[in-house]
DNA sequence: GCCAACGTTGGC
DNA sequence: GCCAACGTTGGC
């Protein structure tokens, strides 16, 4: 079982858009190394920090799980959608996607401030410099540090 | 709204 | 293959 953070824009899908649904797919995500991730790296049953970006208070506000491994996302071939790639062919589809299914939410928002105060986290994709990335690998050792925080 | 950091595109 | 221009992410 692995651990990853997935970011999303509280405007766009917060954590009780998802705690509604229960389940999502996670389409539009348009970065190879997030595909890759989702793509080689994850399973179904895997833990994910859901963290809220571009926001007052950015930081992991709750927990959700992989449901299932990744699949072809199809808003890239839809013309209409935001994600449309008219590069991608369905035969080779350049874009996957997983479902996220919700969990809970933390008790309180652990904030990107105070993951940057905690050098026991070590080397974390979050907080290297000039991260982007909005699918990331977290070790089972930050995963247990974060949710100690809580 | 600003802007640093990064990824992508496309001319050459 | 290089690199300038451009677009996007996301913290502040």
């Amino acid at each position: 079982m692995a651990y990853w953070l997935m970011k999303s824009e509280p405007e766009e899908f917060s954590i009780d858009m998802l705690k509604q649904r229960k389940r999502e797919p996670w389409n539009g995500v348009r970065n190879y190394q997030a595909r890759n991730f989702m793509r080689d790296g994850m399973r179904k049953g895997d833990g994910v920090l859901f963290y809220h970006s571009n926001c007052a208070e950015p930081g992991v506000v709750g927990i959700a799980e992989i449901l299932c491994a990744a699949y072809t996302d199809p808003t890239q071939f839809d013309p209409k959608s935001d994600y449309f790639d008219a590069g991608s062919k369905y035969d080779e589809p350049r874009w996957l996607m997983v479902d996220v299914g919700y969990k809970r939410k933390l008790k309180r928002t652990i904030s990107l401030n105070e993951l940057k105060e905690r050098p026991e986290l070590g080397d974390f994709a979050l907080t290297r410099r000039g991260n982007r990335l909005s699918v990331l690998p977290v070790t089972a050792e930050q995963w247990q540090f974060i949710l100690a925080l809580e």
